[in-house]
RNA sequence: GCGAGUAUGGUGAAAUUGGCAGACACGCCAGACUUAGGAUCUGGUGCCGAAAGGCGUGGGGGUUCAAGUCCCUCUACUCGCACCA
């Protein structure tokens, strides 16, 4: 049997070390920098994606706590949620009960990885002291008018009584029971997270995020400037506003179509014959009986209805058609649009289809646009036609002009529409925060007392999978009104688990505080979080919510930074055979089974190597092994000559030392020297895992060829040097392998106390290089040379290079390229 | 539909940002050692070719002395889309 290292022994006799010492917890002391990981849903046990972000955190985190950062690395559990519903449901299992098991043992797997995480900031949103502040928010935001009721369609399925998630809704149909999924209306809590839409685009200016993520946020919060244009219906008179981008395209306006749920539709059902009403009534049916998810949008086929009713185009007058549009939102703009068919390409299927007319108001320089002949619609530049006074003139110019002359008509107002809507924050669930509102008949709405808060989950509840369980709770709804002390009912909505996450991060600064969410003091010296790490797929909504807190937080005056996380790194996928990892397809690997097998330390090094974070990383299970044995021979080499170094003190050489030095030892100095260079930038500032390991691993290929002599003075420095040097350079990557060999070798403190390994900017340089020369581009000849020749002394080299002279002969030297310490490319014909 | 990515050997990937394509590793091949082992060590390994040499970074086109890297265009795949977290 072959004999690996200790991994077992060592790792397990780390972690006890680590937490008797509480080697990781913030000392409260120097410069600060806060690490965080987004915390994990525990919906059983950690699966290798959660490996990879956590030890990628640990890693920044253990390389700032050696560049001598307080370092503050906190973990807790994002533990309300819809899972454990289910899983009660299922399985009659109380929610709490669910969560506190994952929980206990996410918590066991945290610690078997070695994560150095400062325990004692831990928090589990589900906990009545967490959840307690989440309503003490949401009553500072209602006072503020930050939180709002209205009306708003959900998914609802009629046979369980029941709210549906998304997620809860397959092919229209709801998961447990496949019954048709319908449209319903609710009225619901709303965050005004638009309240901040500019702050949240400017905001971007601020912080150090991945280009990508910053890009898609900014396409989420979909800011556009452009025109209410106040059409009017023809009949009543009544306004009509419709918003659009494209003023210059007023004169083509055809058509307006309406969203179904739009106010104005009732009224032209009064004034249009009873055909067109059933009509309309049908389309509008139609519609609100079927779901409301993603892809049922998508393959909705465009539809529209026309109501029979006419609109007033203000510019000109013009009497044009109003329809109803499966396609067009109630919530976005003004819930109403006008078409353009000619000129945009959604509008021209939908005339088409429905044979509506149109005008061409653009035309191209080449050709000229016959409404008979197109077969699309024209997006591009061109100069206005029909379209009054502005006709000749440069589409993208009018559209300025036409807006200024709109406003001051009176026809339109010039407006900036942003996409981002508020945020819907009610949940008709019972494993959430509940929301604080009390509903008097006397009263209206109240809020229940900050002395009462938390209001908590009640116990005396079913979970049958048919409606709301808190609905059912007596002891739950039946309240004395906070104000006239009158009956009243209790809010049965809980808060989107979004709510949890959007502040935690503030939290774990001061988690144990009984009186406030955070201490002002504190949160001004720990916040914000200076290194985010986190999955890109929360790039819209977790990372858009969290920073509208940190605003409001802020405007309460509880906090004093703007923007929570300054820098972020997303994280890749773990897949494994191009797919990512599932248990229906059966392809997941247990991290515990891998703990087992090779340890901690070789499962995070796979992970580290096999990928630079932003990409997916493919699982192989030879390339764990690859790692494993990677570490066995670093632990061979050291263990060596371990006893025979153990109590000499640790030195450098000096430049007259190393001239005593055999080549290749001297090469393993300077190697070495490269190697922390390399592995600094990398870890430090690049943040290129995969690449840091690889030239730890061309260090070990140096060093472990050669034969050390313990007689030898200069051997044992050097050895002892590289030796030391390497595992400083691995103790963020493997923890427990580093700090075992490194109090081995006779150091007495954690070697996460200890200094990032400095190089020295002389020893790195080499004396020579390989010079490449080319002819044409091609290359040619390559020659080691000494460093920085003059491109004089380069070409005289060139020139009387057997191999270029072959290929120069009779030709003319048209032109000579000359990179210094690169390349010399002569250009022939 | 809208939005964001990705594409380099048999595989995961690297390339100091326009200057030697394939570092490092996996796998494979050959060898050494050996009380046969999924251990360790040594050498080889992009493709074609006997060699000289040629070809090669998803396809096509362009800029340049020089392109994986810049520009245009096409294709394929992956992810997100507001009640999963």
């Amino acid at each position: 049997m072959a004999e690996y290292y200790p991994y077992k022994e060592i790792e397990t006799k780390w972690h006890k070390f680590w937490e008797a010492n509480k080697t990781f917890k913030s000392t409260g002391v120097g410069t600060k920098y806060y690490v965080l990981e987004m915390f994990p849903y525990p919906s059983g046990y950690l699966h290798m994606g959660h490996v990879r972000v956590y030890t990628i955190g640990d890693v920044i985190a253990h390389y700032m706590r050696m560049k001598g950062y307080d370092v503050i690395h906190p973990m807790g559990y994002d533990a309300f949620g819809l899972p454990a519903e289910n899983a009660a449901i299922k399985n009659n299992v109380h929610p709490a009960e669910w969560t506190h098991k994952n929980i206990d043992h996410a918590r066991l797997q945290f610690k078997k990885l070695g994560m150095s995480y400062d325990w004692d900031r831990e928090i589990a949103t589900c906990n009545e002291d967490y959840y307690k502040w989440n309503q003490w928010l949401f009553k500072r935001l209602y006072e503020k008018g930050l939180a709002y009721r209205k009306a708003t369609a959900v998914n609802w399925c009629p046979d369980c009584g029941t709210v549906l998630a998304n997620e809860q809704v397959h092919d229209g149909k709801c998961w447990r029971c496949e019954t048709i999924v319908e449209q319903k209306e609710l009225t619901q809590w709303f965050f005004k997270t638009t309240a901040y839409s500019q702050e949240l685009l400017d905001g971007h200016d601020k912080i150090d995020w991945p280009d990508r993520v910053t890009l898609m946020q900014k396409n989420w919060i979909g800011r556009s400037e452009g025109i209410r244009i106040f059409f009017k219906e023809a009949k009543s008179g009544e306004l009509l506003p419709v918003f659009t981008t494209r003023p210059d395209t007023i004169f083509g306006a055809t058509y307006v179509v309406l969203a179904p749920q739009h106010p104005l539709v009732e009224k032209i059902k009064k004034e249009v014959s009873p055909d067109k009403v059933k009509e309309i009534e049908a389309f509008q049916d139609k519609v609100k009986k079927s779901d409301i998810t993603v892809m049922t949008l998508i393959n909705m086929e465009k539809e529209g209805v026309d109501t029979g009713a006419f609109a007033i185009n203000p510019v000109n007058g013009a009497k044009v058609p109003v329809w109803i549009g499966n396609y067009v939102l109630m919530d976005y703009g003004t819930g109403a649009i006008m078409a353009v068919p000619t000129h945009d390409e959604r509008d021209f299927k939908f005339a088409k289809k429905y044979n509506l007319p149109m005008i061409v108001v653009i035309q191209p320089k080449a050709n000229k646009l016959e409404v008979s002949t197109m077969t699309g619609a024209y997006e591009e530049e061109g100069a206005l036609v029909n379209s009054a006074n502005f006709d000749g003139m440069n589409n993208i110019e009018a559209g300025k002009k036409i807006a200024v002359w709109m406003e001051k008509e009176n026809f339109g107002k010039i407006e900036v529409n942003y996409r981002l809507k508020d945020w819907l924050l009610s949940r008709q669930r019972y494993w959430g925060t509940p929301i604080p509102a009390i509903y008097c008949d006397k009263c209206g709405i109240v809020m229940e007392k900050d002395e009462n808060l938390p209001v908590k989950l009640p116990l005396d509840v079913e979970f049958t999978g048919k409606g709301n369980p808190l609905e059912k709770s007596h002891s739950f709804m039946q309240v004395a009104c906070p104000k006239c002390n009158g009956p009243a009912k209790r809010e049965t909505d809980t808060m989107d688990t979004f709510v949890d996450s959007s502040w935690y991060f503030i939290r774990y600064c001061d988690s144990k505080n009984t009186h406030l969410p955070i201490d002002k003091a504190i949160a001004d010296r720990e916040l914000p979080v200076d290194q985010y790490v986190g999955g890109p797929e929360h790039a819209c909504m977790h990372l858009i919510y969290a920073r509208f807190f940190t605003y409001v937080l802020r405007d309460l005056g509880l906090i004093s930074c703007s923007e929570p996380f300054k820098k972020l790194l997303t994280q890749g996928m773990v897949v494994k055979n191009g797919a990512k990892m599932s248990k229906s397809k059966g392809n997941t690997v247990s991290p515990d089974d891998m703990i087992e097998k090779y340890g901690a330390d070789t499962a995070r090094l796979f992970m580290l190597f096999a990928s630079p974070p932003p990409m997916d990383l493919e699982w192989s299970d030879d390339g764990v092994d690859g790692s494993f044995r990677f570490l066995n021979r670093v632990w061979r080499k050291i263990s060596s000559h371990i006893d025979s170094v153990r109590n000499m003190k640790s030195k450098t050489l000096d430049m007259s030392d190393i001239e005593m030095l055999s080549p290749q030892k001297k090469q393993l100095f300077r190697k070495t020297h490269q190697t922390i260079k390399k592995v600094t930038n990398d870890v430090g500032k690049e943040q290129q895992f995969n690449t840091a390991v690889a030239s730890i691993m061309e260090l070990f290929n140096e060093f472990n060829p050669l034969e050390f002599d313990m007689n030898n003075e200069l051997d044992k420095i050097l050895f002892k040097f590289t030796a030391e040097s390497m595992i400083l350079l691995m103790a963020p990557l493997v923890p427990h392998f580093s700090e075992e060999l490194w109090q081995s070798l006779g150091n007495k403190s954690s070697i996460f106390t200890c200094n990032w390994p400095d190089y020295d900017q002389e020893m790195i340089v080499e004396d020579s290089v390989e010079f490449v020369f080319q002819v044409s581009g091609k290359i040619r000849d390559r020659i080691q040379l000494p460093l920085n020749l003059s491109q004089e002394d380069i070409e005289k080299t060139g020139f009387a290079s057997p191999k270029l002279q072959e290929w120069l002969q009779g030709k003319t030297v048209v032109k000579k390229i000359f990179v210094k310490n690169k390349l010399l490319n002569i250009v022939v014909r």
